[in-house]
DNA sequence: TTCCTGACTGACCGGTCGGTCAGTTAGAGT
DNA sequence: ACTCTAACTGACCGACCGGTCAGTCAGGAA
């Protein structure tokens, strides 16, 4: 029965704070901010409601440091994405295929931050929010300006404007799958990465039956 | 003095329904289904909160009847962009820039549409966003499958992967422009028919430089 | 004129909300 | 041994929540 940590909660020092932190995220994002109480952040955490005002000056702290506890991670984890070597091609198709697996592993965190842009009231919250999400998307971008300064990619195009609709295709993945599921036409709902390769597929190639015979130096995964 | 209609508003029917169902909308929309209380929208909509309740069983009818007022309108609105004749570039052009309108133009009801799919306690209300949602999809779906069978969109496709696409790139837009505002990336953050036109122009003829040196007969605006 | 009906309201209900506070406990410093 | 400090708790607060109710009022039917 001795466990390395003390046998009582107390001193427990930031024990009590992770799982606080780890039952506001589930509910915040499970229910939004509003419908997320204190009362019931508190018994999932397993502490008292007061211990939380304890640690967090009110529910607006507490949000804001679930916000950017969630964001620490994804940025770090951001790291991973870049600045492979290979053609533009094959890092365009796998920071989609992460960028997706990303937002499906940290899920909470996403609907989360989801929330937060779909809110119109501008608040100090908001900011965070913007950070991660810039970081992404100004990486991305990065790699397509790349792709275009080596003339591996067309130069008439905005590159901002492939971003948007990689990641939006990610991010409506991500909220659409639910709705999917429920679609006749969609074959995908439970297979991201397949998803994923098949955008990226696309939007390097272009839908139009008018396409080169074949020009095999693309993105080629084995299969 | 003497209005057509009579000067007290008792009497006046439906009026202050209607006035309930849009203040009710605004602020499910502004501010979610738990931070909007009746106290706020019984204000907004000039009645007494005990007359919602006079028209609305509880709450929750009063979200539903709001969510099928808004839906109404917007499968109405979904006719128009139907079966438009020309090549299958031009419709799609024009389903995207009239599917991004709407969605602009009636932005309480999209950012009430994207909360309750965000939700994900499956309630009765989602089976009415994703009657709406699919909609949308199946005829855009169908669009792309006559592209197809007219051999002027490849065979080797997925039209749903495509279609996410392309409502993926509107929806994101919708919900990302107020953080695209900050970046120094994104121009077209106001410019919502920019957008979508030079989307549909990536969407039909890819990224990569490998491009035919020209093929004149794809989608061609002026500019 | 009388009655009935339905739109409408102010006052009110029990319950829950975010937040406070006095007090207990236990380890670290001395 | 004594003190200090921080983690922690149960009891509690005013405010506001969704919802109810008795009652007012205007107009149509008789």
């Amino acid at each position: 029965m001795n466990s390395p940590t003390p046998a009582h909660q107390t001193r427990s020092g930031s024990d009590a704070m992770a799982r606080i932190l780890a039952a506001a995220e589930a509910l915040f994002a499970e229910h939004g901010f509003d419908a997320a109480s204190m009362n019931a952040i508190a018994e999932r955490a397993g502490v008292s409601k007061a211990n939380i005002f304890h640690h967090f000056n009110s529910k607006d702290t507490l949000y804001q440091a679930v916000l950017r506890n969630a964001c620490a991670e994804t940025t770090q984890q951001l790291k991973h994405m870049v600045a492979q070597p290979g053609t533009v091609a094959s890092n365009l198709s796998q920071f989609s295929e992460n960028h997706l697996g990303s937002i499906l592993e940290h899920d909470q965190f996403a609907r989360l931050l989801l929330r937060e842009i779909l809110s119109d009231t501008p608040k100090e919250q908001l900011k965070i929010a913007q950070q991660v999400f810039g970081e992404n998307f100004a990486e991305l971008v990065k790699i397509l300006r790349r792709g275009q300064e080596g003339s591996e990619l067309r130069t008439d195009i905005d590159p901002a404007i492939v971003a948007t609709l990689l990641v939006g295709a990610n991010v409506f993945f991500f909220q659409a799958r639910n709705v999917f599921r429920h679609f006749p036409e969609v074959d995908f709902a439970n297979e991201p990465t397949r998803y994923s390769r098949r955008v990226v597929e696309i939007l390097l190639r272009g839908i139009l039956a008018s396409t080169p015979t074949n020009h095999s130096n693309s993105a080629q995964h084995k299969e």
